[in-house]
DNA sequence: TGTTATTGAATGACATGTCATCAATATAGC
DNA sequence: GCTATATTGATGACATGTCATTCAATAACA
């Protein structure tokens, strides 16, 4: 096989896996990885409108109308409609989200401990670099360098 | 942002564009990427059960029933009782089948070329290892190494 | 043999991920 | 201001991906 054919699978085969490991990780706080991706965006990047969100997921592209949908009705979330805007809805954690968001942290915590337990520094840093490279410019790559900078809470622009 | 998380969103990001550009190249030939993984397969490593074609798959664990149902659907694959066991199913490549897979390889050459423009080989070895030491032990890991080995076909043993 | 456990495949259920479409609202250009 | 265009979010459609359950067939074994 190809080394670059190779490189495909593995890719294929490390998010399939990490994703299982996340899975089964966040089973007993009761959300999903996306679900998960959405909660710590919001927090992070403060109030999001669904396009503004849709822009720092990696999990998907266009506007996550559907994910959203399900965290509202868990109560995770709120929808407002924006104020100079009648076509855009602001999307902000609620107490629980926020309450959720702390659990979601420590699972993460605990996948990354795994991750550098697995992999060397300078490997990781190597395969960043590398999957970087591969990902500038797109919508993923995109929403991972944004994500990558500090947090940014709208209140503190 | 830790290294390691950027790593997991990195893969993640990888995967989901790398995906959609296999999605494009691949919709002219009519299947998607994890049909296009089932007729590779079949076609390297000979008629299989539903069990060993998923063992095979990096794509999803477990048997691919339904993946399968549409491949049927298609024609591109037919479903034989096996002789020994009337509980399994033996699943090969119909002439439609075989012809897709050629078509299939073709995209696949032109995805690995763009693979191998973007990164230099060095890179593509490194997260190659890399990866596969996270991945290692696990089924998608298994199914990667087990796939990297010469295509074995049955009639061949 | 007879009983139990295991396996192979199919299926129901549910959340994702992608695409296309639609209604409401904003914006641009005249 | 008015019309054409663009944007936002919701929704239908369809294939994935994961889990649980079910049913038939086989294997294990007392």
């Amino acid at each position: 096989m190809k080394p670059a054919e190779q490189l495909r699978f593995l890719v294929l085969a490390a998010q399939r896996e990490g994703n299982r490991i996340l899975l089964d990780l966040l089973r007993p706080v009761g959300v999903s990885p996306s679900q998960a991706e959405v909660i710590r965006v919001l927090a992070d990047h403060g109030p999001l409108s669904l396009v503004d969100l849709g822009l720092l997921l990696v999990c998907e592209t266009g506007s996550p109308s559907r994910l959203v949908d399900g965290l509202v009705a868990a109560t995770l979330l709120e929808r407002m409609p924006a104020v100079g805007d009648r076509r855009r809805v602001i999307l902000s954690l609620t107490d629980a989200g926020r309450e959720k968001e702390v659990s979601i942290r420590e699972v993460e915590a605990t996948l990354h401990g795994f991750i550098e337990q697995s992999l060397s520094p300078v490997e990781i840093a190597s395969v960043n670099a590398t999957l970087h490279k591969f990902v500038s410019g797109r919508p993923a790559g995109i929403a991972v360098v944004k994500r990558s900078a500090a947090p940014v809470r709208a209140d503190m622009h």
